[in-house]
DNA sequence: GGTTTTGGTGTTGATTTAACACAATTACAG
DNA sequence: CTGTAATTGTGTTAAATCAACACCAAAACC
């Protein structure tokens, strides 16, 4: 175990950390027809209950990374999710973003210069919750999948940024063919549309979002059939990347 | 006149610069028939030929500034163009983005920590080319309009950030009507096809262009027709703001 | 054997799209 | 004054896409 105090920063020897700049990371999974979202808890052994408990993944950046390389880094050093795709949506920089007095305590503890402005770089991802398993280490002493409606107070302004990340999900959701990111590698179709309304915030029509899916060329129906459910088997498919490559190369545009 | 090193670096007296972040701004704008750009040339009065001479208008943060404030700021600093609405699309954190040796007497010349690694927050807008003069200041020396396809070497990575911000319009474009906002108030239909086409590097059908927009609803037709063409004079348009908010109201999606 | 749950399927009418050609108006050149 | 060059403005049709809509099938569980 380490302390608050001496705890490790990054896994680099000659890293040094910029303490104006930080980064965020908003994974979403999808599980129990929820659409959620990877919370840590932070260690607060020294710290007294007005503290916020949870945050979103994230930290400082070091000088001599890329921010991408950042939020990969971070990521995996609070949570333990590795090499996760992850895109960049949005740096907040209200100057008082991190001067709430809830939050003083944790910088007092954590940082070298825990009254410096930080202007946070947020990113993204979607993930098959199943692939992953979140281990926390680092100053997170739990790492969680939270349903999106359940979401608590989080620390900073975590909770615009998470609001700022769903907004750029469902127009990515509606441009590009990524719902199946949340989904394992074989889903049923039911399954895809549920993704869509979760996300969308509406309800589809069944038939028509198959054709209209299906139409697009870039879903492949397997023989495999869904197992132990007290219904009807549905056909699994999976998303043919090759086809959908081809399809982009030749200037097609998806619009869901 | 001011030098290089002793030049204003804000208006505010207790401002103080973040060596760390910086903004940069990517203004666009429409005449005669092509997407420009605003540049600045800067100043070069202690520094050899091998320094880059252009850039987008940019500068650093001050620590009591929005990050919005700040590019709005910079803007006005450099080109004199005031109350842009200025949207953020990427930040730029390459570890080297500002170690070029290209840039660095300029950098010694002009930053207090010339060496300091600087993530930039990217900014565009879209302006009526004729409703503002830039004229410059600070380490401005002239400030320009620039054809896109003339840009030349910038400094930093800034070829790069004009690439980016151009995608990020052309998306936008798709998603939102923001062509009219290149064109003076009262516009031909002409002129705002000549600037979809540009912009999203196509060519559409006259016919077709004109019944899709003016179904929109949100174009408003004048009396008023063009003067002093060598041709049939075009009606004009303006951009019925009303119309359009009540659309957007009703959960209206445009896509062009 | 009945109940519950989700999977799977097709048609129709309305809307939207892409493709396509020609006459009218103006300034300017000769 | 006449012709030319440039751009405006307009309508139809066939094809594609979209929205709305209802019922039977299969599996688990009781």
């Amino acid at each position: 175990m380490y302390t608050l105090l001496d705890m490790p920063t990054t896994g680099n020897l000659s890293s040094q950390l910029n303490p104006h700049v930080s980064v965020d990371c908003v994974i979403f999974g999808f599980d129990e027809g929820d659409l959620k979202v990877l919370l840590i808890e932070r260690d607060l052994d020294t710290i007294d209950h007005r503290t916020l408990r949870y945050s979103l993944p994230g930290n400082l950046v070091d000088d001599n990374e890329d921010l991408d390389t950042s939020a990969g880094r971070v990521l995996k050093e609070l949570t333990n999710l590795d090499n996760i795709f992850l895109e960049q949506f949005y740096a907040f920089g209200d100057p008082l973003r991190v001067k709430n007095s809830a939050d003083a305590q944790w910088l007092n503890a954590i940082r070298d210069v825990p009254t410096a402005r930080v202007i946070t770089i947020a990113y993204y991802s979607l993930v098959k919750i199943g692939d992953y398993q979140p281990a926390p280490s680092s100053f997170a002493r739990k790492a969680f999948w939270c349903p999106i409606n359940e979401v608590p107070a989080l620390a900073f302004d975590h909770n615009k940024i998470l609001d700022q990340a769903l907004i750029s999900l469902k127009t990515k959701l509606r441009i590009q063919p990524i719902g199946f990111e949340l989904l394992p590698d074989k889903f049923s179709l039911g399954q895809l549309q549920k993704v869509y309304e979760t996300i969308l915030g509406t309800s589809l029509d069944k038939r028509n979002f198959r054709r209209k899916i299906l139409n697009k060329g870039f879903l492949k129906p397997l023989q495999e059939k869904q197992k132990g459910v007290p219904h009807k088997r549905a056909r699994l498919f999976e998303f043919d990347k090759d086809a959908y490559d081809k399809l982009k190369s030749e200037q097609f545009y998806f619009e869901f």
